[in-house]
DNA sequence: TTTAGTTTGTCCCCTTTTTCACAAATCAGC
DNA sequence: GCTGATTTGTGAAAAAGGGGACAAACTAAA
């Protein structure tokens, strides 16, 4: 077991791998190789050892990995034996469909609460979650125990609803504002930026579309 | 300029560097130079050069870049300059979010169709886009000349849906769901999972919280 | 024209990530 | 207990990505 520090692309796989799990039991085989695992989800399976190694030897030569024990192992190591407590900040359209889309999909994380500066939402309720005025977030957060937070404000609002997140204290944040923010080393800030992926796909079609990209 | 194979990240830095064009016209300046660039945006200057050298010469030794210049070239490069017609298929909380969410933000994205099974759903319209039955697909891609498909079906769907797409001859396809997805070479496909994201501030909270990350 | 000052484009090296390959470990059957 | 068949964990090679440094190219001013 390497005691390296763990790449962000590592524990990505690492949630890949663990729906794999998810599939595989109730499906009857107890145990599976890596090689099993990557024929059937196209993965790498000396990738899949790798990735496991950093945190433990779970395999067994000969045998694979316990199907269950390695669901638990790996529950464990992305902390989702805990729950989290998720704030959105902007109840807009995106904001309230990630309220409800987190909130029947995923069992870990509750969306406790919505922010908003527009009086005309604040107070309402959008499955069954309450939109608060943004200047209580501090006071919110430390009622509700918040630890995440999704910024799904316009770009231009991003950076200071970013402080006054980190002033709160919370320490993850997931933002699908499309711009580039600045947080300290001490706050994990994961951007979802869908113009960067849309853009991705319009530049894939002129690539075929011109048959060669050079011109 | 080299002619090798242009990698995502490029690409996806290509997008970057146009956001930072489009902020710096209207402000006065005419040329900027990858280090102004750079040290502004948050960037590498010899990055910003080197992305940017994949596709021609388009800085001026001694100058740099002529902002509007390489703006429209990037766009170009980009594909943006022309428009792309976008499907959403699923229209639940997610879908009709990214529905309202694309038409209000992007200029080069028209959604112009939504689809479903629901027959509650099917005929309405939402942010003045219809929803079809999905059973319709081929038909309405084939009238409005989609080019780009928005997956927001649940996980057990997207496959399913993904063939229907690619068979309508759809090249270019954003996914929501959670699950990897299988397609042909000749299709992109781009997946935006918000579970892996979630877990991933997951994961960085459990190291924090343990203050270490052996146990 | 020459010189001093800028800034690009690109070579080269270092780091990170992925993949290959195989010894070490385990199991089942005889 | 030994043999043959698996399968892990990992060292080493290969591939990909990022960044420093500098010659080449250009401007401006004398």
């Amino acid at each position: 077991m390497k005691v390296e520090k763990i790449s962000e692309l590592t524990t990505n796989r690492l949630s890949v791998y663990l729906r794999c799990l998810n599939e595989l039991t109730g499906e009857g085989s107890s145990t599976v190789s890596s090689d099993k695992l990557a024929k059937r989800f196209h993965l790498n399976s000396a990738q899949i050892r790798k990735d496991l190694a950093c945190f433990g030897e779970f395999g067994v030569r000969g045998v694979g990995y316990y199907v269950e024990e390695l669901r638990d192992h790996l529950q464990k190591i992305l902390g989702l034996n805990k729950k989290h407590r998720v704030a959105i900040i902007g109840a807009g359209r995106l904001g309230t469909a990630l309220a409800d889309y987190y909130g029947f999909t995923q069992t870990n994380f509750d969306v406790v609460a919505l922010f908003d500066t527009n009086e005309l939402r604040i107070g309402k309720k959008v499955s069954n979650v309450e939109i608060f005025d943004i200047a209580d977030f501090a006071n919110v957060v430390k009622k509700y125990k918040i630890d995440v937070a999704v910024i799904a404000v316009p770009a231009n609002f991003a950076q200071i609803v970013l402080e006054k997140i980190t002033k709160a204290g919370i320490k993850a944040v997931m933002n699908f504002a499309p711009t580039p923010l600045l947080v300290t080393e001490d706050v994990k800030l994961k951007t979802v930026d869908l113009t960067i992926s849309l853009e991705s796909l319009s530049y894939f079609l002129s690539q075929t579309n011109n048959s060669n990209g050079n011109e």
